[in-house]
DNA sequence: ATGCAACGACTACACTCGTAAACTGAATTG
DNA sequence: CAATTCAGTTTACGAGTGTAGTCGTTGCAT
């Protein structure tokens, strides 16, 4: 988690939440490599692209700095404290904000593979000294 | 989990979802009621509620029987599939699909309490027998 | 220089969402 | 029976989203 994030900033939609993840991935990007990483799979046009790298700048969520005739993209805020405030999001609107609930669900809807309970198990155990 | 659920139905808004806890608090209902249940809360008008009646009606995620004059509304899915699609969102969308990742992220962000992290050492337990 | 390719900026457009007001038909009340 | 009230239906309207196309500029290649 990071501090005061500053920018609570609007909320990123799921499209631009995938050009996000191409930025945590690498960055700074140009809008082209951006695309190059998201397009294909989303089915998008370059265009669909930059727009939504525009809006993501508004949002103050990407920041460009420039690099010739071109911006170079990064990410504003981190991937960390995005996963936080949508978990967060999700457990409060779904869960009345306890997070056990959650799990339960997880649990009840045989959503956790033996792998995942193993570690839960470790980090439950590691979390109890 | 229940079955078939036959309707994948489209995706139900946030501002709905306030109503459909409404009908799974408690159903049927009139809109009237459920208007009373939601509407203060969220500083609703009645038109408010109804107007999002009518969208999940037209999305099947309500159904209506008339009663008299009016109607009325239950929910026609699940609240444990509902909470189940959204929380399976989530977690394919952020943590790749795999939920411990889910865990390891509110252990890091101290979104687990004391009592959910016994709750889910209990379930754990449960589990492994 | 000159034209083309590459970029960002601006414009577009249908659809969903939040939030209601207006309309319409029926029931209740006086 | 007329007036009011109530309930659902229709219409509204701005903001946000998904998904681009077009415009204007500028650097690069010939």
């Amino acid at each position: 988690m990071t501090e005061p994030a500053d920018d609570p900033g609007e909320r990123i939609s799921e499209a631009e939440h995938a050009v996000m993840e191409a930025l945590w991935e690498q960055s700074p990007l140009t809008a082209t490599e951006v695309s190059d990483k998201v397009a294909e799979e989303r089915g998008w046009s370059l265009a669909t692209v930059k727009t939504l790298l525009s809006r993501l700048v508004a949002k103050k969520a990407v920041s460009t700095e420039p690099d010739g005739r071109r911006f170079l993209y990064s990410p504003t805020i981190e991937r960390t404290d995005y996963v936080g405030s949508e978990s967060r999001r999700l457990v409060d609107r779904l869960f009345g904000g306890r997070a056990a609930p959650l799990l339960v669900h997880l649990v009840e809807a045989e959503a956790l593979s033996d792998e995942d309970i193993d570690e839960i198990e470790r980090l439950i155990r590691e979390l109890k000294q």
